[in-house]
DNA sequence: AGCCGATGCAACATCGATTGTGCAACAGGG
DNA sequence: CCCTGTTGCACAATCGATGTTGCATCGGCT
C-alpha cells in the first residue's frame, strides 16, 4: 500500500498526458473559460476522483493569498452560550465550504492578540470575535492587515457588530417575572429586584435600562435599591443575596438574575430555604441553562439566539461591511411552564 | 497607513542587505549552524521585530509539509464533556505552539470522513478523534495518509486510544450510592438499580460490569432486573422510570443513571414527586453536570478527567505510538455533599 | 609564499497550485 | 493559396519560505 505518497496535479497531468495548468483548470471548474475541451476536462476529473486526489491547500493558499480558513475567537469553550456559538459557527462555515477555526483565549488580552496574529499568519479569510477583552485593539490589528472581521455579542465602536438586544430582552423578562409574581406578599417584600451585572458595561447597562422601563410601566416607579448591580462574581452575588434577604425579612416577590453566574449563586442560596418559600417568589434569569427547566420551581429565562447572531454576522461579512455598524437581534424569552414544575409541591 | 502590505523575508533581506535564506535562518534560530554571524542575525531579528514581521505559514507549510495545525474531531460543541475536551485540547495545543482546529461533525459518518479529508488537505500534523461514529474508517484513512492520530474517550481497535476506565468509575459510583443508601426501605425497594446505556457498546458494558461487581461485593448478588440498559434516549428512560416506580411501589433505595441524558429524564420524573421522597433515595450519575451540585437533593457524580485524557493522548502522539494501544484514565468521583444539600429540608 | 581549514554568507532549487501568455493546428473566407 | 480567427492546450512565472551547495575571504601554519 504505497498510496501514502500524496498525489499532485503533476501526477494527474502525467497520467492523462496533459499539463498541470490544464489539470488545475479542469478541477476548479474553470475549464470552459480556459478553453479546455469538455472531453479532456472529463478525463482529468474522472481520474482525480479515482485516485482520490485532494488539493494541497497550502500551495493553493500561497498562490491565492486565501486559505479557506475562518477564525472565531471566544473566551472559553466550557460555557453554554459560547459552545452554542461554536456550533452555529461551524454549521455556517461549512455551508460555505470554509473551514472553521475556533480558538478560546481565556479572556486574556495578550492571548487574544497573539491568537489573532497567529491566525493571520495562516492567511485566514475572515475573523469573528466574541467576548474579547480588548475589542478595539483587535479591530485595529485586523484593519491594518486588511482582514475582514465582525464582532458577535459585543459591540465594537470600530467595526461591524451583531449583538443581542439586551434592553428588549430585559424588558420581556421583567414583564414575565412581574406577570407571575405572587400576590399578597408583605409590602416590604412586594417588589422585584435585579441582582448582578456591572452598570459600566454595555450589556448590563442596557439590561438595567430595560428592567427599569418595564418596572416603571408596571408599577409607576422603580427605586434605585431595586437594582443591585454587584458584578458577575457568584460569591459577591451570594453575599448580596444574603443581606437582601436579611433586610427584607424574606425573599422579594420577584428576582431578576442578571447572568447565569448570578443565578447559580441564587441556587446556592436557595438550597438553604424550604421549598415552599421558593414557590412564593417569581424568578427570572438573563441567560439560558437547560437545567433551569428541570428545577422544582419555575424560572423564566432569556436565551440568546446564537443561530441568528452567527448568521447575521456572516451576512455582514459577505456584504463587505466595514465601518461601525451595529445589528441587534432579539433574544428569546423562555417562560417557565408553571404547571409541571410546581406540581412537585402537591403530588 | 500602507502597512497593510504584508512583509516577507525578501523585504527583510533587502532592508538588511542580506539574502532571504540568511533571514530565514536567523529568524528560525538556526543561524548558528548556518554560520551566520551573531551580529547579522541580531540585525535581522531586530528589524523583523520592529516591522512586526510574521512568517507566512502557508509558504512554510508548503515547503516543510507540516502546518502547525492539529485537528480534533468531535460530535458536538454544545455538550459539557466535549466542550471540556475542547478547552483542554486548546491549552495543550498552544503549550506546544500548535494551532488547534476543532470541528464538530454531528455524529454523521459522512461529515466525519469529509472533515478528515478536509483537514488533511491542510496538512495537519496530527488528528485527535473523540466520539466518532465510525472510528475504524477514520483510522484507516489516517493511516493510509500517514497521519498520526489518537482516539479519545473511545477505543479504536486499530489505533492508539485513551479512554476513561468505565468499570472502575462505575464501581466507585456504585459504592458511593450504596454507602449513602437510606436504611429501612421496604424489602421490595431496598436495592440499587442501574438505568440507561446500551450493553452492546463498550463503555456501557464496562460500566455495567463495574456496577455488577460492586453490588455483588456489597450484597452478595446482583439480579438481572437491577440493570435496565434501555439506551441513551431520555424519553425511553423516562418511560422505564415510570414503570419501575409502579412495579416497586416507589423509588428504589439507590439509583445509578448511566449518562447525563438519563439523569435529565430522572429529574423530569422527580419533578412530580414530593421532595421528601427524593431524600429517601440515593442517586448517582455517570457523568458530570455542575448543576447537579445545586439540586435540592444529593447526587453523586462521575466526572471524566478531560484534562488527563487529552494530555495522555498528546503524549501517545509524541511518543509516536501507532498500533492499537489502549490507555485508561481513572475518572473522578464527586460525592454529593450531604449536609448542604439536604439542609433545605429542615431550614 | 602557498596551502588549508574555518567563517560568513549568497544562489538556487524546491514545495504544489494558479494564472497570464504564447503557440500550434485547424477552419473558414476571400 | 493566403490570411484571419478560433480552439485547445503547454509553458513559465509566481506566491514565500526552507535547505543544500558553492564561493569568496581571512587567518594561521609551514
Amino acid at each position: 500500500m504505497k498510496t501514502s505518497q500524496k498525489q499532485t496535479i503533476y501526477d494527474i497531468a502525467r497520467e492523462t498526458g496533459t499539463s498541470p495548468s490544464t489539470v488545475s483548470a479542469a478541477l476548479n471548474g474553470r475549464w470552459k473559460e480556459r478553453r479546455i475541451s469538455k472531453e479532456t476536462a472529463g478525463r482529468i476529473i474522472e481520474l482525480a476522483r479515482r485516485m482520490d486526489y485532494s488539493v494541497n491547500r497550502q500551495a493553493r493558499g500561497l498562490r491565492t493569498a486565501r486559505s479557506g480558513l475562518v477564525g472565531l475567537i471566544l473566551p472559553e469553550h466550557d460555557n453554554r452560550f459560547f459552545s452554542d456559538l461554536s456550533q452555529s459557527f461551524t454549521l455556517e462555515a461549512r455551508r460555505r465550504s470554509q473551514c472553521p477555526v475556533i480558538i478560546a483565549t481565556q479572556r486574556d488580552p495578550a492571548a487574544e492578540e497573539s491568537t489573532v496574529q497567529d491566525l493571520m499568519a495562516y492567511s485566514i479569510d475572515a475573523l469573528f470575535i466574541a467576548g474579547a477583552a480588548d475589542p478595539l485593539r483587535i479591530s485595529r490589528i485586523c484593519r491594518s492587515a486588511n482582514l475582514p472581521h465582525v464582532f458577535i455579542d459585543q459591540p465594537c465602536p470600530d467595526a461591524p457588530s451583531v449583538i443581542t438586544d439586551n434592553e428588549a430582552g430585559a424588558r420581556a423578562l421583567t414583564e414575565a417575572i412581574l406577570d407571575s409574581m405572587p400576590t399578597g406578599a408583605t409590602p416590604a417584600r412586594d417588589r422585584i429586584i435585579l441582582i448582578g451585572g456591572d452598570a459600566r458595561l454595555h450589556a448590563s447597562a442596557r439590561r438595567i435600562e430595560g428592567f427599569r422601563k418595564a418596572v416603571v410601566a408596571h408599577t409607576g416607579r422603580c427605586d434605585p435599591e431595586q437594582i443591585i448591580a454587584c458584578g458577575y462574581e457568584p460569591d459577591r452575588a451570594l453575599d448580596e443575596m444574603h443581606s437582601l434577604y436579611r433586610r427584607m425579612g424574606g425573599l422579594p416577590a420577584g428576582l431578576f438574575a442578571n447572568s447565569i453566574n448570578v443565578f447559580e449563586a441564587l441556587l446556592r442560596f436557595f438550597a438553604h430555604l424550604p421549598e415552599a418559600e421558593l414557590l412564593s417568589t417569581s424568578i427570572g434569569c438573563f441567560d439560558f441553562e437547560p437545567y433551569g427547566e428541570l428545577l422544582r420551581f419555575p424560572v423564566h429565562m432569556i436565551r440568546q439566539r446564537h443561530r441568528k447572531l452567527v448568521s447575521r454576522a456572516w451576512e455582514l461579512m459577505e456584504e463587505g461591511t466595514e465601518g461601525p455598524v451595529l445589528v441587534t437581534v432579539n433574544p428569546e424569552l423562555r417562560r417557565a411552564r408553571d404547571g409541571a414544575a410546581r406540581a412537585g409541591g402537591s403530588a
